[in-house]
DNA sequence: TTGAAAGCGATACCAT
DNA sequence: ATGGTATCGCTTTCAA
């Protein structure tokens, strides 16, 4: 692979005069300039990034840490990414696989290899102050899809709660009664918190949640199978039935269609998420909408304000957002009673 | 950020030695190392993967070249190439963004300016010519959903037309005589093969497809849906109907149900590539299953057997892949006549 | 407008 | 077992 060296050589300048033309810098006459681009062409010459970045000191890279790409959530977020990084030609830096502290963990230490300057983390295993401390050492360190207080200046979360909420109120709203609820026995936070801003809306409204109705699987389309063959199981009846995440929600709903409940004439079922799956299922499902990619977007543009060293108040950007409620074909009215 | 003269300087030692524990390296007592390793960890020190990767030679870095994320086919794709990576504790170096020749040619050149020498590119726009010599000058690229025969042991593809094949013979065997088909506008070679496939084998039988049941739409649901209308618009009778990809026949069926026909007992679907949506559709979606997951890993070791200068035949490996059928809810006997 | 040379942060060879 | 140093490919003053 020829180098700015072969280049001048073989263009009778110096590797002062390359580089300049590499990088259309000034003072340059047009005549060099051109005998020069020439030779690179000829030789198939490719400066080396890693050179580069090694004297200028800049990274052109933005990095992602996420569990995988195949669940779309995390598809959505890397692709907002992207989508940001691809504005600032700068290119996507991978690091995924993380199920343990320590695979985290890793997942950024090799980001900061790299001289990543940039990173956004999605980040669930690792301590508060095992973050705290990293983002005192890397500046454009944002962590996406938790929150904590001592640097929420740079968290990008979404109110788990207040979405168990606003569940609860569409459907009171409709009418209902009787609740049911699937959750997901994993992860940390995320599916406590959705569970608990539900049951708070119900008890606010006189409203009770049976325990024995709360039934907890995998947070995938098998989970949500079993879990309402669980609720189906304890003979209780219910007619609405608000699942941890879209996945669940449609396995929940091909079972209960098994069973002979109608949805959501029988059986009102809402999601979470909004992932691309409830747009395709039938019927379609009414869930809530989790901004990924939006706030994905918004986290690479803060991460890279705070690497620019421009302070960030914590409320200037959308740091908090609210999932929106989409109706859709999954819920109505309950004409019982 | 602390360099490895720091570390030397500090702990009093040459940086040969540092490096030598950095690296774990041989000869070096157990409390040199202890006492560099202290003060490595105190200052926070971390190798400058730049650095090492200009005086290696060598690449920490695997490359992939594809249009997007949000499309869960190249997510998966993806997600096959990241899980060998991280197999040889590389990283993925994404390059998205190619709609055209420009795009996909600047991708692949970004990749090889970071020196990434793994490659494995997605590619639809660039000429057979042009990915020829890129081939010559990367010894570590390989093409997949591609085949082009003077570098055919750097290609993985699957073949299309037999997909076509499969899906006509499977629909013939459940005994329908009526056609239709949505296939895709855009894209070059793909739709074009999986229907001429599919009508070869059609004719094969005796039987045929009337042109004008043949509508062209989006590759998405929505492009699905709006040509299964024109389809219905015609006023043509069909009992079977094969689809370009998941997204489009999940957009069909939706159409095909509003305007009063079940699926499958009056119209039998069938879609290609088995993409996630297909199990969690209801009906579940009979289809052709594109093992892109399986075909990216394998690409990725091929690429580093290539880009090892080992000899690859191009029967070693599974180069050409065909479809597998998958048998679901959306296709069924045809007992009318 | 062009060139010479220092230096980015690491590795690896050659001495000791 | 440890140190000195040339080197990787490039950018960037400083001179000419």
């Amino acid at each position: 692979m020829a180098t700015i060296k072969d280049v001048a050589r073989i263009a009778g300048v110096s590797v002062a005069t390359v580089s300049r033309v590499a990088n259309n810098g000034p003072k340059v006459s047009q005549k060099t300039k051109d005998k020069v681009a020439k030779i690179m062409l000829d030789l198939g010459y490719s400066p080396n990034a890693n050179a580069r970045a090694l004297v200028t000191q800049k990274s052109t890279t933005v990095g992602v840490v996420i569990p995988d790409l195949t669940d779309p959530f995390f598809a959505s977020l890397a692709n907002g990414v992207d989508k940001v990084a691809r504005q600032e030609s700068r290119q996507l830096l991978l690091s995924t696989g993380m199920v343990s502290a320590d695979s985290e963990r890793q997942a950024i230490n090799l980001l900061l290899e790299r001289r990543c300057d940039i990173m956004v983390v999605h980040s669930k295993k690792l301590s508060d102050d095992e973050l705290i401390t990293l983002s005192q050492k890397i500046p454009g360190l944002v962590f996406i899809d938790r929150y904590i207080e001592a640097i929420a200046e740079r968290c990008i979360w979404l109110d788990n709660t207040e979405g168990g909420k606003i569940a609860a109120r569409h459907l009171l709203a409709l009418n209902h009664t009787s609740f049911a609820c699937i959750s997901s026995q994993y992860q940390i936070e995320d599916p406590g918190l959705r569970l608990q801003g539900f049951q708070s809306e119900l008890d606010a409204s006189g409203h009770q949640l049976d325990p024995t109705l709360i039934q907890y699987g995998e947070p995938d389309l098998q989970g949500g199978e079993v879990a309402a063959q669980n609720l189906l199981a304890t003979g209780k009846p219910f007619s609405a039935l608000f699942v941890y995440n879209d996945a669940m929600a449609i396995g929940a709903i091909s079972t209960l269609e098994d069973n002979g409940f109608k949805v959501p004439s029988d059986i009102s079922v809402i999601g979470f998420d909004d992932v691309l799956l409830s747009r395709y299922s039938n019927p379609k499902l009414t869930t809530l909408n989790y901004p990924v990619e939006k706030m994905a977007m918004l986290a690479t543009k803060l991460a890279m304000k705070l690497a620019n060293d421009e302070f960030v108040n914590s409320n200037d950007t959308h740091h908090k957002h609210v999932p929106r409620l989409v109706k859709r074909e999954s819920t109505s009215f309950n004409k019982s009673l």
